[in-house]
DNA sequence: CATACTTGTTTAGCTGGCTAATTGTTTCTA
DNA sequence: TAGAAACAATTAGCCAGCTAAACAAGTATG
């Protein structure tokens, strides 16, 4: 394989594209009262409630830690609800209150859909499903 | 536009791919001693020595707070050298130390490549092309 | 039945990232 | 030339992410 510039590869591009999506997803969830990590989270649990923390980690990628804090202040912010599981006193299980289920809502419809229509601007339809083909194969390789 | 679950658009993709990304440069990098973040600027310091913060910031994409507290570690830890730039003293020059150039070079080889090759693993080359020409115009699109 | 192991969560302490506000220089301009 | 504006860097304080280690509850085993 001939060196290539680091700057070309598909890693530099990765590198500067999580920044730039993260900052952008940010700006979307500011308007939200979320920062990026927590919708994620909170569509989890919509999709599952009641779902206990570790099952959280498990489907996210994400360290027990990280989700323990960040269910600790979505709950501050009065978007979930923890409560000790009865029947296996070490698990924790999660609920949305009604102020986060309007919140899953708005997330997809205000950050999700806007993202994505600027993320793929100037793309025809074969090359977003090309390119979606594409970043699930990176994906798989990288876990 | 038909309604598409957000686990199937591009920016989710990103999303995850941002996350494993970064974990596998953490791994790599630990080796060198190093975090995921670290390495853009210790290239770009190689690339000019004695670049200033604020030349380093704009060049990043990065935040002004987030390149002096990252420097001001670098420099603890020995891999770059701060000077108040004698011509305009609101300026600080950094500049790479002997281990911090031993350092740039064993980031290309040790994790640049690697990180490459893990990315890219089962495609064609024709579709590395196609994908870097795609992720090209993502880029663009957030910036 | 008591001890050891496993599992779910939490604490402490580190990282990169951010914004807002402050400090110190330089430059512009009235 | 003195005051205002612009600019570079920093501080304080917040966020998500991580590992290592502690803790507590459940399970297994001698």
């Amino acid at each position: 394989m001939n060196k290539i510039p680091v700057s070309e590869t598909v890693s530099y591009l990765i590198s500067r594209i999580s920044k730039a999506h993260r900052n952008r997803a940010n700006e979307l969830l500011a308007t939200l009262d979320l920062h990026a990590g927590q919708e994620l989270l909170l569509q989890q649990i919509h999709q599952q409630e009641g779902i206990t923390l570790n099952e959280l980690t498990c489907g996210m990628c994400v360290s027990a830690v990280t989700v323990t804090r960040t269910v600790e202040r979505l709950e501050k912010n009065g978007f979930v609800k923890k409560e000790r599981c009865t029947a296996d006193q070490r698990s924790v299980r999660v609920y949305l209150t009604e102020k986060g289920k309007k919140a899953v809502e708005n997330i997809t419809e205000k950050m999700w859909e806007e993202l994505e229509k600027e993320t793929v601007a100037n793309m025809t339809t074969e090359e977003r499903i090309l390119l979606k083909r594409l970043m699930m194969q990176v994906l798989k390789n990288l876990t």
